[in-house]
DNA sequence: GTATGAATGTTATATCATAACTCGTCAACC
DNA sequence: GGTTGACGAGTTATGATATAACATTCATAC
């Protein structure tokens, strides 16, 4: 019911308007790309804008399909380079649970993402990670062992899913 | 330099008898199997046991060619099945980053695993995952998410990987 | 305008995973 | 003891995901 606000997208388990968040993901990915001096090349941007828009974590091939049908040859790396590029930016994370990529809501902020997807309705939405980065950087430092990048995934049941009826 | 305890194997980063862990991870186990009235075969065991000994992470091919190497026939089938078994009951994990499976190292005890990559040696280990898990579920608690499962994995540097010359 | 490096185009293949059906074994039941 | 049913394993085939390697094009700086 609730309407996010443009520093609250968080959840994709709330309604809201996907175009304008949507939109906003892919001004500011496009600000960062220049001010760090890399190309936001079309295909890039319009990778990230297909996974923005979907608002779900979608394959490697998914997006592919969608790039052919747009006039563009059906080759896996077209897909995995620009895909490779947004996660290397920080514009998009990789669910490995999934073989799947999602857009990243919040770009720029540094962070590591913690993703929790329903195995119902497979809504995905990305949780506030910093204590869990937190704990696990506590646990790695017994073992001696420092963290480079994380992969924190759950499934479960969404808030929708929980009804006993669920759509 | 330290030897770990029965009852803290965890660390792979440090040197300690595989022979040892193995057996005794093999035999809770097939103890544990038995108990569920589950039926722990020959391949199932193998497998296992071939998680074990090597006490890393293994691809279900590699798994699948030494099985082979024994005598079976080289099918997929053959190692998957038995890999989603053992871990089903919990006496193996997924690694998803890895694409790859590893015993799990205290089976029966009801966890959610967390695992140490290290990006140059590749070594893994297990490590004290409840806090985090207990973040993880506090996260998603506040979008009304329930996890039922979690992938909780990171890549890094291990302690001898983060010495001056790694060998 | 041309050298450079990055991005894309293209071909081919590697790697990981499962569907679907058959066959064999074992134990419960009559 | 034979029937049946459940489960595991054998087998064939294919689906799904991902990358290697090299050619070509393009933007940019000089």
């Amino acid at each position: 019911m609730t309407h996010p606000s443009a520093f609250q997208p968080a959840s994709a388990f709330q309604p809201h308007d996907h175009a304008h968040c949507a939109g906003e993901v892919l001004a500011r990915a496009e600000a960062l790309a220049t001010a760090r001096g890399l190309r936001f090349t079309p295909i890039r941007r319009r990778v990230l804008e297909i996974l923005a828009e979907s608002h779900r974590a979608l394959g490697a091939y998914e997006v592919l399909d969608r790039l052919a049908a747009e006039g563009h040859a059906h080759q896996p790396p077209l897909a995995y380079r620009a895909l490779e590029f947004l996660e290397g930016q920080g514009f998009a994370h990789r669910i490995r649970r999934l073989n799947a990529f999602a857009a990243c809501m919040h770009p720029g902020e540094a962070h590591t993402a913690a993703f929790l997807i329903c195995r119902t309705c497979n809504a995905i939405a990305e949780a506030p990670a910093a204590p869990v980065a937190k704990a696990m950087s506590k646990a790695a430092a017994t073992l001696g062992f420092t963290i480079e990048r994380s992969t924190l995934e759950a499934t479960g049941l969404c808030p929708a899913c929980q009804e006993p009826a669920c759509p």
